[in-house]
DNA sequence: ATTTCGTACAACCATTTGGTTGTAGGTTAC
DNA sequence: GTAACCTACAACCAAATGGTTGTACGAAAT
């Protein structure tokens, strides 16, 4: 299977969507720790076990985790390269921002090119 | 000025949700590259200046950009140090992950002596 | 002074989200 | 077989989201 490194604005869309609930963070915490049923993980929190599937269900979509049959049991554990990915994005973020002081001063040097404001 | 390195459950809520769109996310990757006033960072999106104007008050309330008055303008630049905080719990998910076969138990009963690690 | 520019904010709308309950199907236990 | 358990999914609801237009106000340019 191919691995493409970088993600689409949909698969991030999904990816931060699905980290900005603390609910599901804590799921994601606990299945990578270790990997436990959705019912297992439905009995830590004070909602619904429907509600609970439900925020695995956007985390799966997320590619956050996948679930396993076993037995009865649906069992979820985590998607490193996912994750790892996501944090990848933020750490070019934070190379970007380094990259910012040789751009100043490229604008000290020639203030400001002829036709800036048009493109893109 | 204390800088507590732990983001609250509300606060990663919003960094996380300001990033889980790809306009905000383009938002961000040009005021790290230049800080720019709002109507200009308008000018790239095929949406109305107030559209833009929310997107970048939800990357404000998420601390992921502040605004600073130059004149009539409103210059957005981005904050760095959330964008790294949100760059390193994704980076401790991952060493969860490394860790997993340890028990973190015993992690927690030695860390943090009082004091021991805590400003930045 | 008047106009223009950049911003702020309210009101409105369609869609999505995060929760609920209820129903149904498949597995394991008795 | 029957009961109990785990999961799936639909229907429903309140609240949040992402967009719009319109109005208003301060700063700058004329």
């Amino acid at each position: 299977m191919v691995v493409r490194n970088e993600l689409t604005d949909d698969e991030t869309d999904r990816i931060f969507r699905a980290l900005a609930d603390a609910t599901r963070r804590d799921i994601v915490t606990r299945v990578l720790r270790q990997e436990q049923s959705v019912s297992a993980l439905a009995g830590h929190y004070a909602m619904s076990f429907a509600a609970v599937q439900k925020h695995v269900a956007v985390l799966e979509r997320a590619s956050l985790v996948t679930k396993q049959r076993r037995g009865r049991e649906q069992v979820v554990h985590a998607e490193m390269s996912t994750l790892h990915r996501a944090a990848r994005l933020l750490e070019s973020y934070e190379e970007l921002w380094h990259g910012r002081a040789r751009r100043i001063d490229d604008l000290l040097a020639e203030e400001v090119p002829p036709g800036g404001r048009g493109a893109e």
